[in-house]
DNA sequence: AAAGTGGTCAACCGCTCAGCT
DNA sequence: AAGCTGAGCGGTTGACCACTT
């Protein structure tokens, strides 16, 4: 359809900012506050591009800005965010007060994923490396039909997928906490390469939950059980109209960090629950009317 | 001391999406 | 319904710097 461009070229400058650039944008975002970028250069006097602006402002110099080095706590929060996200990076940076999507991203490219792989962890799949090949190969059959397959088992197959990556996924980043301590330790397994289904004990999903020796870290995935019958039926519903996947994003957030001398914020707990593949993604409309509550360990839970 | 190499990160590019007309 | 526009996102680039040879 081709577009305009978004300022002219021509007229603009572009590489590293100046000082007098940035006051003035400062200046400006302070008097008229965010928003409309696209005029924004021409009102502060500015030949940048309104892109350009909005992208130094976000990413340099909004003064809720936190500078300086990932601390561990971050670096973990950013690892866990990603294994459920993916490189969503303004969602992940949403999640980190003060930090940016960029900064994340390149944060995540440069320190990260050397981290993991020194770890033996596949930053993109965050397995275990030496299963990356068979898993990369199982997740690519379930990413895309198998057009061998019936059409009524490619379905359930896709829609059970994630339960099926589910519990080694799960161990690796759960909280293992004691009974009745306030002890926790972080993965499933202190040896990274070793098996973490064999090391953990818990063999499948249904033995995590039900004796409560694994808590919630912050962030879990997967359908709320009486929703995951109602969407397996909506989905062969809707396999006349189009190839689809159903994945479900239950965030629930506590503190990684209950013996820390900071404070700890306690956010309402957001679902972000997505139906990949539709054409306007929707929020899961049952979660809004399921019950929250508060559990002892300051988990916020919807039932 | 100079050249080469690799790491870091700010900035840019191209694209998608949602809202408006 | 279709087209246009602004905003935002993720991937990529390139300048800069530190370190090594």
């Amino acid at each position: 359809m081709g577009r305009s461009p978004c300022c002219e070229k021509e007229h603009t400058n572009k590489g590293a900012w100046t000082k007098e650039e940035d006051e003035r944008l400062i200046n400006y975002i302070k008097a008229h506050g965010e928003g409309c970028w696209r005029s924004l250069p021409k009102a502060a006097g500015l030949l940048r591009c309104g892109k350009s602006c909005r992208l130094r402002w976000i990413n340099y110099l909004r003064p809720d800005l936190k500078r300086g080095n990932f601390s561990d706590e971050e670096d973990e929060l950013i690892i866990n965010l990603h294994s459920l996200l993916g490189n969503k990076w303004s969602l992940i940076a949403a999640r980190i007060p003060g930090r940016t999507d960029n900064e994340i991203k390149n944060y995540w490219n440069t320190h990260i994923k050397r981290k993991l792989f020194s770890r033996g962890i596949d930053p993109q799949t965050h397995r275990p490396l030496k299963s990356t090949t068979t898993t990369n190969s199982t997740n690519n059959k379930n990413s895309r039909l198998d057009t061998k397959r019936s059409p009524d088992f490619q379905l359930e197959e896709q829609n059970y997928s994630f339960l099926q990556v589910q519990p080694e996924f799960m161990i690796s980043h759960m909280i293992k906490k004691e009974n009745n301590s306030s002890i926790i330790k972080v993965g499933g397994s202190s040896d990274s390469t070793e098996d973490s289904n064999s090391s953990s004990g818990v063999t499948t999903e249904l033995e995590v939950y039900p004796d409560h020796k694994l808590v919630n870290l912050e962030l879990s995935i997967g359908l709320p059980c009486e929703s995951l019958v109602s969407s397996i039926n909506n989905l062969k519903q809707a396999k006349q109209q189009e190839q689809e996947e159903v994945v479900t994003h239950q965030l629930f957030e506590t503190s990684t960090t209950p013996t820390s001398s900071a404070p700890v914020s306690v956010h309402e707990a957001a679902c972000l629950c997505y139906k990949l593949g539709f054409k306007n993604s929707q929020a899961c409309s049952s979660c809004n009317a399921m019950e929250k509550t508060v559990t002892s360990d300051n988990l916020h839970r919807f039932y």
